[in-house]
DNA sequence: GTAATTTTGTGACCGATTGTAACAGCCCGA
DNA sequence: TCGGGCTGTTACAATCGGTCACAAAATTAC
């Protein structure tokens, strides 16, 4: 049984893919074949407790995945975006439900089959593996930021994630396209629409980011962005990992 | 590169390990041969930024495993008990610290030599797979805690889960150890001490839980606490799951 | 093209949780 | 056995974000 999983591509060259047809076989590549699937916004790709029997790569477009906890409380544990990998998963059934946000194409894949090729490619396996441990890591950072950061570093976090995705993860664009809701925005950062609303329209105020049409800003102080955030304490993270002193020890 | 992650047993059975020398493998037998290293309570194992030289499987006590942002904002991500691995990833820097709660017993793996046991393994790799989709759905649930969760149902999800780790993992047991601290527990929760100190006084009060000695407590209406802690919509998911229309099809 | 509906923005007020502080209880060593 | 330090508890005030209400803008429907 596999747990429930949402993998994005991050460090995985997609290159490869396009250029070299026959050489290590990718996560892309055993997707390729697959009919693409057209799913307009709003529409529910799988919904939690629906029987696991399909993964899904990304092709175009954004999809919110959430679970829903009584009484209309949503939380939103990742957005999607295309090369990512959605519904991976050991369990019998979707831990959380899928839906598009744009209108999104995808392309399916047999669970058990998927599981098969996985197993059988030594080139695969660690691709997989990669993103699952990208993914843990991003649930963690999720986790800090619910845990312990305020609204304002909240919201700049949120527009620094999107904007990482957009430009290939490396440097943030000057443009960040937003193409969730102000709903999806809270629900994903544990507040309300109108918390994101007044706190969009504060670092609007401050010069931070402007407006750009109605989903999309432009960044136009990356690096007080980044400081709201609260991604300014680095230093510190370098100096414990100098300090040998405090490293364990191995006594082997 | 792997990621960080720590991952817990769950539905690995240990017993197969103490009954049989020459079966399966499994990842205790791969622990076993190794040296058991002590760290006393407050002690880290590793920490946030190190280079991620090894892995490691939790023979007794528990640890903390936490990130520190800016002026002394700390999350914990997680609690390690026994049988749990801990600082498996594919990063090369280890992306928290580890530290023993109480005096904790582990077992040391070297990481390269670790991957490739796996790497080599049929048996093994579903195994760690395995933990690390667990490991996945738990963060999940800690996300949802502390999105949009209060006060009491955190608490009381925090209860709840440290039961159900104790008596293997299925039916929480009467008597309840806390070995953590109530700055582990709010640091865990998102809370400050004084909440979660307040809101254990709350469930004492109305007699849901009672002391049992400083670091236990005894649960005394199991089914309130479960409903305290927003676990009462499991009817929605049902329907969900067998409502049909509602599926996405597949046009293969 | 206009109306209906949805989404977003903004203000006033409210409430849960936090911060501050004082105190009580426990553990540990002297 | 007696402090000293740490952990935990309780009370009260402060605050951040939530709730409520409504207006404006955008999107969709007709």
């Amino acid at each position: 049984m596999f747990s429930e999983i949402t993998m994005s591509q991050r460090d995985v060259d997609v290159s490869d893919f396009a250029d070299a047809p026959r050489t290590v076989p990718s996560l892309q590549t055993l997707f390729s074949r697959q009919a693409v699937e057209k799913f307009e916004g709003g529409t529910a790709v799988f919904w939690e407790g629906d029987p696991a029997s399909h993964v899904f790569e990304v092709v175009e477009g954004v999809l919110r995945v959430f679970k829903i906890i009584s009484e209309g409380r949503r939380v939103i544990t990742g957005f999607i975006y295309p090369g990512d990998l959605l519904g991976v998963s050991l369990k019998d059934h979707y831990l959380y439900t899928a839906e598009a946000v744009t209108t999104t194409k995808l392309r399916r894949f047999g669970r058990t089959r998927f599981q098969d090729e996985i197993n059988h490619s030594p080139e695969l396996r660690p691709q997989l593996f990669a993103r699952l441990c990208d993914e843990m890591a991003a649930a963690q950072d999720q986790m800090v930021l619910l845990a312990r950061k305020s609204a304002e570093e909240r919201v700049a976090s949120f527009l620094l994630i999107i904007a990482r995705r957009l430009s290939g993860n490396r440097q943030a664009a000057p443009v960040i396209e937003i193409p969730m809701t102000r709903l999806d925005m809270a629900d994903y950062l544990g507040l309300t629409i109108e918390t994101v609303s007044r706190t969009m329209t504060k670092l609007i105020a401050s010069g931070v980011i402007a407006p750009c049409g109605r989903h999309a800003v432009t960044v136009c102080k990356l690096g007080k962005l980044a400081l709201l955030a609260g991604e300014a304490d680095d230093e510190d993270k370098h100096v414990a990992s100098a300090d040998s002193v405090r490293r364990a020890v191995w006594p082997n």
